[in-house]
DNA sequence: GATGAATGAGTATTCATTCAT
DNA sequence: GATGAATGAATACTCATTCAT
């Protein structure tokens, strides 16, 4: 639908733009649970338009995911550089995961369960993460066995473990990301 | 309905334990959104016998947290004595959330959204975790800063790091657990 | 079950009686949809005990409407001497309806639908009811084709009529059943 | 969801015909008690599109509710210029409600139990039949005492007084209606 | 291209009635 | 005789997806 070379009409291209918006707004709000109809009026559409963009609604949870893939590798590569860098990732991603719902909620799926499309952005997720933590691990900073994979798991159970707590303790979420960061840490 | 006086009949507790095995089972791999009808033909009896004994399925479902932390207490209780208790403690915790999906998922919601009975269950285990944290908190074990709250939620943390990789790595859970209890340790 | 010429225990007496004081208190309450199960609990007996002296629950409504129909009939033999038997009969009947939703709403079946015994007792009812009209028509005080299913019938449209307004115009009731009353009278 | 600006496209329309039409149709033989699958049946359409038209299923009843007040809004101001016109609206009420059984039993609720819109439709009625018995009043032929909303109720108490006879004297309508008019009358 | 109308499978819950204890 | 445990048909409502306009 968006794949083929045809590049996408101006109007086409700004409508997409406000479904992907209202998707990602909603979606952060109530979760994949989040109906079909309200991101549609959300976006201003009609429902029928947002399949025309996207076959199914796990398509557009998908393209959601995708994008809020796209924001954690660039502030992974952004932190790259600095010393603190995977702990501020950890930081960063837990942070986002209490954002958006829905994000975390698709990629708690199980590898088989999950949508191809989902499935390639976590591993570009866990690409980035990897980059971060071979850094770490060759600088004898964290522990040798410890993975980029095990950085984006970790962290998605950091924002579990915080998100009963939202109302009663905000920071909880940056709190856990520190403890579990320290576990990572060789002693 | 079950809890006053009068004991039950011996039919009734026949059905009652196989319905909430059925239940514990049906929870364990579906979710909170099994339906109450699988858990009915699981159990070999009709819907409105699984109402009869559960009002609503919330109980149900509340009964069945109501058992897990029974057994998580029973083993924190047990485990007390022992130098290693608490990293023992969260490993046990980790499995049996890998073992009953419904039950962390019921421990996810969010205060003002958990039945009340699952929110006493919640704070009987709390109690639990707090019982062992403080044991490893005088003894100058874990840091200062760590609650018995903050090992029960890690705990799920660790459940939902680990669940995607339960088919490629099954011991995930326990390497997690560990993991995060190394966080939790004065350095 | 009451019928044959057996005559019943003394417990079964005792039981039976509060069973039907128990059903017609909540019959009255919440009209025909109450619950056997409602009864039951009022009564301090089993569900299945009702069932032994009722074999269904619209035989224990039929019971609640021949008790009603007794008060209706002893109170029209009551009146019969007096002048103004017949609206004092409507009035007293129109009361009795306000206090028994149940048993006027028995009495809207349509003949077919009703149940054997209430259709028995209905021919009781509208039976007392053509004794004090007859004498009202024979007076010349009522209208020559004033019959007792007449009154009967419209009495229970004085009930209907006034039911809506019983928070409003408690005495409702009264008033429609005069004013009815007015329109049989000859001119 | 209708009302708002943009007309209805031309097969909603018809759908909607054929819904409401269904509606009023199955109401009328049933009761409040019909199932939305069975109007869903009649009418030729899904489930859900019943719900598309109307958000509950009470929803749908008060639309049948205002139309057959619309029904008699009109009579009641057509009548207005004739003498006979209060007398003639009761026939024509008693009429209506017996070949619509769910309007009727929609207009018993009590104030505090009816459909916000449903109330809006009774007040409209009761208005009309005032404007007609306030004529009636003012010519001193009926007693100064009765009230519109009188006449509304007392002609759904003419309904049910005659309901049960439908199938007996299919008059009785006719008959009961004039009989309680001439109570209202001045004598 | 866009719209929103239509669909129907899916779900928790109620309740009269039956029957094993 | 009495009990209450078990049953399952019945019902309103939701929502992703399809397709006529």
């Amino acid at each position: 639908m968006a794949e083929p070379g045809r590049p996408m009409r101006a109007d086409a291209v700004r409508t997409r733009k406000a479904l992907v918006a209202a998707a990602a707004e909603v979606f952060a709000e109530s979760g994949v649970d989040a109906t079909v109809a309200e991101i549609a009026t959300r976006a201003g559409i009609g429902k029928g338009t947002v399949f025309r963009h996207f076959p199914t609604k796990d398509d557009l949870l998908a393209a959601i995911v995708a994008a809020a893939v796209d924001e954690l590798v660039a502030e992974a590569d952004r932190l790259a550089p600095r010393d603190d860098a995977l702990p501020a990732f950890m930081r960063f991603s837990a942070d986002l995961y209490a954002r958006n719902r829905a994000v975390v909620e698709a990629l708690d799926r199980a590898g088989a369960d999950r949508h191809p499309k989902v499935q390639a952005e976590v591993e570009r997720l866990v690409a980035a993460a990897e980059r971060l933590t071979e850094r770490a691990r060759d600088a004898g900073v964290v522990r040798a066995d410890v993975r980029g994979l095990d950085v984006v798991q970790l962290t998605c159970g950091v924002h579990h473990a915080a998100a009963p707590l939202a109302r009663t303790e905000p920071d909880a979420g940056q709190r856990y990301a520190d403890l579990v960061y320290a576990g990572l840490r060789v002693t």
